[in-house]
DNA sequence: CCAATAAGTGACCGATTGGTCAGTAATCAT
DNA sequence: ATGATTACTGACCAATCGGTCACTTATTGG
């Protein structure tokens, strides 16, 4: 790895937590000078300017909450067993994977109305997370883990939308409560479809 | 009402959606300028400072989701009619009934660890909200509209946040497939439980 | 109607914004 | 090792930020 290219690396890493706890809108450039310790004309050096910076800042936090996910459900073999560990994964909003909470809540509601180019990275997130959910459910069912009319895509826009409703409602709270009967109620519902 | 109360309700109205869609980091006092057209000192008269108008239109924000919704569900009789009134409100999030969309999740979101007055007015309106659909339930029950054994929180919270995580998935996809299937789930599960 | 009071104006303030650039230091391929 | 390239610095820029204030204009209670 290049000085560049780990210097790149270095500001990513450092401005992702600061645009996902105080916004895009929130964080200036020179916020980001503060927390990398570099100076000013550096940031120009491996950024065009700051809304590119912030397109490699939520692709890299995007990357890092799927690469979360997908380790987290891929160390366990049953269907049943991966989509637990997705809602376990979410018990607790408070004490989030990612430093300032979910970035598909966070960026996504920022983005929605003013930044085309950020709403689309995260709606293509957003769609991956359910075709997951799909098709986790689909080979379960093909298995015999789960009961053959057991609407796959249907649970999957549910769990989708409970989890980062139930995120919401954690982190404006500040408890936990809404969340751990959510993912009780998903827990449930996943089995009574089990065969 | 006085020439006073008029500007300042005025300035709250027109500051509201563009807090709403742009955030309170990302709208200037400039930009409020521009909408209400007058001068930067007479914003200074109503309002001691820029947070200090961020509280009042938010709480505006609120006032007004709040009426809207207790009007929509107000107008039905039945337990399961106002409950599908609140379904049905929230049917196009890309035609929400205020600018900017859901108060709740864009406000929420963007407070969450940035603001702690917002925060709180925030959570006072969400756990309202499932308040309320806890009490419409529970006297559903009581007048025999519903199932006894039907649980009312789980279901009032289970309601409130997949409706926002529906929000959220709509807006970011730019159009309401998921919304649309979301409705159904709950709507069918409200028809299972009609006794 | 007419003071007294309050609303509204807009130039101005220091601080901060995103961004530039000439010069310096470090890296890296040969 | 050295020369060419590239990373880095920090002073500087115009524009904008939130906010103030002396002043003018409008409102309002007696």
């Amino acid at each position: 790895m290049s000085k560049a290219a780990r210097t790149k690396q270095l500001i990513i890493e450092k401005a992702a937590p600061l645009f996902n706890t105080k916004g895009v809108a929130g964080t200036s450039m020179s916020d980001i000078l503060t927390v990398t310790k570099l100076a000013k004309g550096s940031l120009y050096v491996h950024f065009e300017n700051k809304e590119n910076l912030v397109h490699e800042v939520v692709d890299y936090q995007l990357g890092r909450l799927s690469e979360v996910v997908r380790t987290t459900m891929g160390r366990q073999k049953t269907a049943k067993a991966q989509l637990f560990a997705y809602i376990d994964l979410h018990l607790d909003p408070m004490q989030p994977p990612l430093l300032g909470g979910c970035p598909l809540l966070n960026f996504g509601t920022e983005a929605d109305d003013t930044n085309e180019v950020v709403r689309k990275k995260v709606n293509a997130v957003v769609e991956g997370a359910q075709q997951n959910f799909r098709r986790i459910i689909e080979a379960g069912i093909a298995n015999d883990e789960f009961k053959p009319d057991w609407n796959a895509s249907e649970f999957a826009t549910k769990l989708f939308a409970m989890v980062e409703g139930g995120i919401l409602m954690t982190r404006v709270a500040q408890n936990n409560q809404a969340m751990k009967l959510i993912a009780g109620v998903l827990k449930k519902e996943i089995e009574e479809n089990a065969a």
